[in-house]
DNA sequence: CCCCAGGTCGTCA
DNA sequence: TGACGACATGGG
């Protein structure tokens, strides 16, 4: 299936670091979401598609990519909001907040936590290998992220097994959480970014740095914004602005309904560059 | 052996 | 509120 595309980069969107699913294998990018397994690479201004399950796959891979979403005219405001970093938002040319399965955030950025990328995704992988339904597609294995009920017998030591380390016991009664409706992840589409944040951050496990990214990445409230160590770094470099709370407040006063958006383009900027 | 990684929690002032 | 150490694990 051929999609077709404008001011989409695949590359730079899905390895930013924010989805942990996806591997890189002959020129595609092999992406576990949801139900299925996509395999996607981008031929100019055309997405090549394939899947083990073709109903609405047209759909679930525009709505995943936000292809929907005007970046086009949201650079164009950001710009006017600050036009000190163009040199940011053209480096970021193309690059895409992707949205992602809910309860996979949540318990994605859960084990974040004081945690590398690469650890993250192996962390997990191993949790959907574990207990995640298999797929079988191109005569290889996939592991879906598995879901609440299939997690519901999980303990804390299965999770420290799996490498969770100090975030398994917060994961595991997040997993009951959930199960038992203590947290419904459904509530949160329709709140303000606002509520939202109150309502994550009940729950231990979940402090300001993963409510954000949850919201972010889960929900698209571009409102939304992570600050985290590169994006600090950009704020002292540009701004001279160090402490986390002055740097909280100026995001939200020069960005903001796009103050999400431009973090993630300082994020991979600041990444990018360090490498 | 050190420091850091898409931090958060509990404690103490 | 604000500062500070603890927390598991892997990689440089």
């Amino acid at each position: 299936m051929r999609i077709e595309v404008l001011d989409f980069d695949l590359k730079s969107s899905i390895t930013s670091g924010e989805f942990f699913r996806y591997e890189f294998d002959d020129g595609y990018y092999i992406i576990i979401l949801n139900d299925r397994v996509i395999k996607v690479k981008q031929d100019n201004n055309y997405l090549i598609v394939e899947s083990n399950n073709l109903n609405n796959l047209k759909e679930i891979v525009i709505d995943f990519f936000s292809l929907n979403v005007d970046y086009k005219s949201i650079n164009d405001s950001i710009l006017i909001m600050d036009n000190e970093i163009k040199d940011i938002i053209d480096n970021s040319y193309g690059f895409r907040i992707q949205k992602m399965p809910k309860f996979e955030t949540l318990i994605s950025y859960m084990i974040s936590i004081n945690n590398s990328v690469s650890n993250i995704k192996k962390c997990v992988d191993k949790l959907s290998i574990n207990y995640g339904k298999c797929i079988m597609f191109e005569n290889k294995n996939y592991y879906l992220f598995p879901t609440p009920k299939e997690l519901k017998d999980v303990t804390e030591s299965d999770l420290r097994d799996l490498k969770l380390g100090f975030r398994a016991k917060y994961v595991k009664e997040m997993i009951d959480k959930v199960n038992n409706g203590v947290l419904d992840l459904n509530l949160i589409d329709d709140m303000s970014t606002s509520d939202a944040f109150n309502y994550l951050m009940e729950h231990k496990g979940i402090g300001l740095k993963v409510a954000s990214c949850i919201l972010l990445f889960a929900y698209q409230k571009y409102d939304s914004y992570p600050i985290d160590v590169w994006v600090k770094r950009i704020m002292k470099e540009r701004y001279y602005i160090e402490d986390t709370n002055k740097i909280k407040d100026f995001i939200n006063e020069r960005y903001g309904k796009y103050s999400g958006i431009v973090i993630q383009y300082m994020f991979n900027y600041k990444r990018n560059i360090s490498k």
